[in-house]
DNA sequence: ATCTGTGGCTGTCTGA
DNA sequence: TCAGACAGCCAC
């Protein structure tokens, strides 16, 4: 057995089932034991126990590995005791909690995983079923569609509306899936595969979808992928097939009304031939956007490099850690310890991060920004440290550093430094192929197959180690300790820290102006001068402080990665920025500025606003497309000119509900039922003199949505407008119950204008943008006599002077 | 098969 | 007018 395509538990819970796709594309499965084992150390369990084991009928045996006794137990029930026991008396458990799959594919660590048969699949279900009743108790499936990587289809039509004419067209579904390994649909998780897997149950064709097939939603992959890479907040405001459709791919809406899917069916004819185009269309826009993103391909290269199978399971970075470790542990002799239930909340155990330096304050437009930074800063550390969760030693939290042990400066930590850790020899290991495919990448010729490959393996290698450190911070992680994700995070600071004050001794005109975590941004030094401060803090400072840590090992490394000809800083986190150039390339004329934090990028922010600021940032930076006269220009002129009309624009003009509307995400469920089991709820408090506070907009329109029957939950997407800002609470109605009118004032005056009218005043705190503001309630902008608002009580920041004199214009 | 992290900004709602 | 709780989204 050298490689699978998927492994699953059998039906009776004894056996595992191996799948398997030989050279001809035949399927074969291989039916084993199921092994429900715990590892003990050596000479830690009792004899007693041992003596008493060897006649437990619930005991299939144990033997010695090494220091591990190996202990086999006869199902979940009688290994959850036998943990329970052990946890009693202080005895310590290893991967007692591994289920059989995954104990098997960590005992076969040279097993690689097949690359299955992809079809892409969608349902359309009866809609007189509510969306939120066909989730929860189903929906008659009417039609299904089951295409391959090449685009070839099959599609099902349900014959009558009986049960007897769906059990036929489910059983023609799975013919269907027959020569496929992997089921992709979009947003599957949560629609179509629990509404096939009820419709089977129910039909008496199984239990559920068997667990043959792999089930993959596309949509939570390419809402996890795309989440780095978006470039505006338009692309986050539906993850609906139609709306990444049309990002991606630029298809336009179908025409076709997906809430009459019955009456289609019904009537037959054309209308059915309708129903049936349309769902093939969507099937094929999954094939599309994966031609474009090639986010399942990555995601199959993540999962063959951990020893995962490609569903929806293995997008999460515990389970890519844990399977990539134990394998690794098993190879090396090694095992882990057993995962019980996190007991505290997330915010309990919050533990000290990142290094934020705040930017200067409207200090108008910066020339000649550069930017360096660490590289894989997170990885880098946990490397050079040897910190993993068990080579962790007591020590000295002060003073000279023993031998045989480094510390971390910010936590006082130590960690051995005798043998390598678990998690640095997986972080050096994954540094070291992607290297190797890197080499082999460019050893290709461009576009051949090699070259492809050595490509994605590039990509996967550098996407895996990259969750580790956030993996091993949560407290429901096999390797997590607190101490040692926050030494990570501190030494990060500090390293940040000490790279400022170094770049200050060393170039007295260098000013550091801002930092986030691991990235520095300078003034006041030249390009030439940045690189040779690059070359002597990798050379010489950071081994030298690294070796006064006590650490055996260096790859902590800084790079120069970028300069801005111009840069506008709003706060931390939020800024715009004109590339001189990024990663050694010159920007050529037009183009993108790099855009960060405002609301350009945010999906929760009106269309308007995003459009607006859109212009205005091609006048300050060029290269949006979305003013008649680029920039980058100084005159006041042409901004007050576009900022005047858009003012117009939004309280005179006709405006659409696509342009008005907040759309913002539910994380809890909207319910006041005591006894609701959906998981958290929005908090119902009392204000300090008894009364009930209003809860947030998006949950007030989310609360009357469900009671119009819609399928509203944690996950939901909310799309709203104002109506009355004034009114407290706000008023604000749903986006699909508009009519064309709107609180135009509350748009302009607290909506549209504000994150814009920031960036102006960042841009050129001179200039005065009051007048601008929309009018006021009461009496319109006839009171001469109205105070001017007054201005920020915190005095601005000053920028250091620079001794080029380019920083201010 | 509960399960990447912390830091930061902006918005609403409330009462002082 | 402002601070603080709560919430969502974004930068690393």
């Amino acid at each position: 057995m050298s490689a699978i395509v998927n492994a699953y538990i059998d039906g009776d819970d004894e056996h595992i089932v191996l799948v398997q796709r030989d050279e001809a594309g035949a399927r074969i499965t291989h039916r084993v034991l199921a092994d429900y084992a715990i590892y003990f150390r050596n000479g830690e369990v009792p004899g007693d126990w041992l003596r008493k084991w060897r006649r437990d009928p619930s005991c299939r045996g144990y033997r010695a590995e090494g220091e591990w006794l190996r202990t086999r137990w006869r199902g979940w029930n009688a290994r959850r005791f036998i943990l329970s026991i052990a946890h009693e008396e202080g005895i310590e458990t290893f991967e007692g909690d591994c289920n059989p799959v995954k104990r098997w594919m960590a005992d076969h660590p040279d097993v690689t995983i097949q690359a299955p048969r992809r079809a892409y699949v969608d349902i359309e279900t009866d809609s007189r079923v509510g969306p939120k009743q066909a989730r929860e108790e189903g929906a008659r499936i009417l039609t299904w569609c089951v295409m391959g990587e090449d685009g070839s289809y099959e599609v099902g039509v349900l014959e009558e509306d009986t049960d007897a004419a769906e059990r036929v067209l489910l059983r023609a579904f799975y013919q269907a899936m027959m020569p496929y390994d992997q089921m992709v649909a979009w947003n599957g998780d949560e629609f179509d595969f629990p509404i096939i897997g009820k419709r089977t149950k129910e039909r008496r064709l199984g239990g559920g979808i068997p667990r043959l097939w792999l089930k993959m939603d596309h949509m939570v992959l390419y809402e996890r992928m795309n989440l780095q890479v978006a470039e505006s907040g338009d692309e986050k405001q539906s993850y609906a097939l139609n709306a990444v459709g049309h990002a991606q791919l630029g298809i336009g809406k179908q025409d076709f009304d997906a809430r009459k899917t019955f009456q289609a069916w019904d009537a037959g004819g054309d209308s059915l031939d309708a129903l049936v185009d349309y769902m093939v269309m969507d099937t094929n826009l999954m094939r599309g956007i994966e031609a474009k993103t090639g986010y399942l391909k990555l995601h199959q290269t993540v999962a063959e490099i951990c020893g995962l199978f490609p569903d929806s399971w293995a997008l999460l970075p515990t389970a890519q850690m844990d399977a990539f470790l134990l394998r690794l542990g098993r190879r090396r002799g090694v095992h882990f310890p057993t995962t019980t239930r996190a007991e505290k909340t997330y915010d309990e155990n919050k533990y000290r991060g990142s290094y934020n330096k705040d930017p200067p304050e409207r200090a108008g437009i910066l020339r000649n920004v550069h930017v360096v930074d660490f590289s894989s800063m997170y990885p880098s550390i946990m490397v050079s440290w040897n910190m993993s969760y068990e080579t962790k030693v007591p020590g000295p939290v002060n003073g000279p550093v023993p031998a045989g042990m480094c510390r971390t400066p910010k936590t006082g930590v130590c960690f051995t430094t005798s043998h390598t850790g678990i998690i640095p020899e997986a972080l050096e290991f994954f540094l070291a192929k992607r290297k190797e495919m890197s080499a082999r990448r460019a050893n290709c010729a461009p576009g051949t197959p090699e070259a492809h490959d050595a490509e994605r393996w590039t990509n996967g290698y550098k996407v895996v180690p990259n969750s580790f450190y956030g993996a091993q911070g949560n407290a429901g992680c096999r390797f997590h300790r607190r101490e040692v994700a926050e030494s990570v995070s501190q030494t990060g600071a500090w390293l940040a820290e000490k790279t400022e004050w170094a770049l200050r001794e060393r170039y007295p005109g260098c000013s550091v102006i801002y930092v986030d975590t691991d990235g520095l941004w300078m003034v006041g030094i030249t390009r030439d001068d940045i690189e040779e401060a690059v070359r002597w803090l990798n050379e010489s400072f950071y081994p030298k402080l690294l070796a006064d840590c006590g650490c055996k090992k260096n790859i902590v490394k800084l790079a120069y990665e970028k300069e801005f000809e111009l840069l506008v800083f709003i706060k931390a986190k939020n800024y715009v920025g004109k590339f001189r150039h990024y990663k050694g390339k010159a920007a050529v004329a037009g183009s993108k500025p790099e855009i960060k934090g405002i609301a350009y990028k945010r999906g929760d922010h009106t269309q308007l606003t995003r459009d607006f600021q859109a212009e205005i940032i091609d006048l300050l930076m060029g290269g949006m497309g979305a003013s008649k006269t680029p920039g980058p220009t100084e005159d006041l002129a042409l901004y007050e000119e576009a900022v005047g009309r858009w003012r117009t624009r939004i309280l005179e003009e006709p405006l659409s509900i696509e342009q008005i509307q907040t759309v913002k995400g539910l994380s809890k469920c909207v319910c006041f039922d005591e006894k609701c089991r959906a998981g958290e709820h929005y908090s119902t408090r009392k204000s300090t003199k008894g009364k009930t506070v209003e809860s947030p907009p998006h949950v007030r329109i989310g609360r009357v949505l469900k009671a119009r029957g819609e399928d509203i939950g944690p996950g939901s997407r909310i799309a709203y407008y104002v109506s009355d800002g004034a009114r407290k609470p706000q008023g604000v109605e749903p986006a699909c119950d508009y009519t064309g009118k709107c609180d135009r004032n509350h748009l302009w005056g607290e909506v549209v204008w504000p994150p814009t009218q920031r960036l102006l005043e960042s841009a050129f705190p001179q200039h005065d943008w009051r007048p601008f503001n929309a009018p006021k309630r009461e009496k319109v902008a006839v009171d001469r006599t109205e105070p001017l608002p007054t201005l920020p009580k915190k005095p601005p920041r000053r920028m250091p002077e620079s001794p080029s004199g380019t920083l201010f214009h």
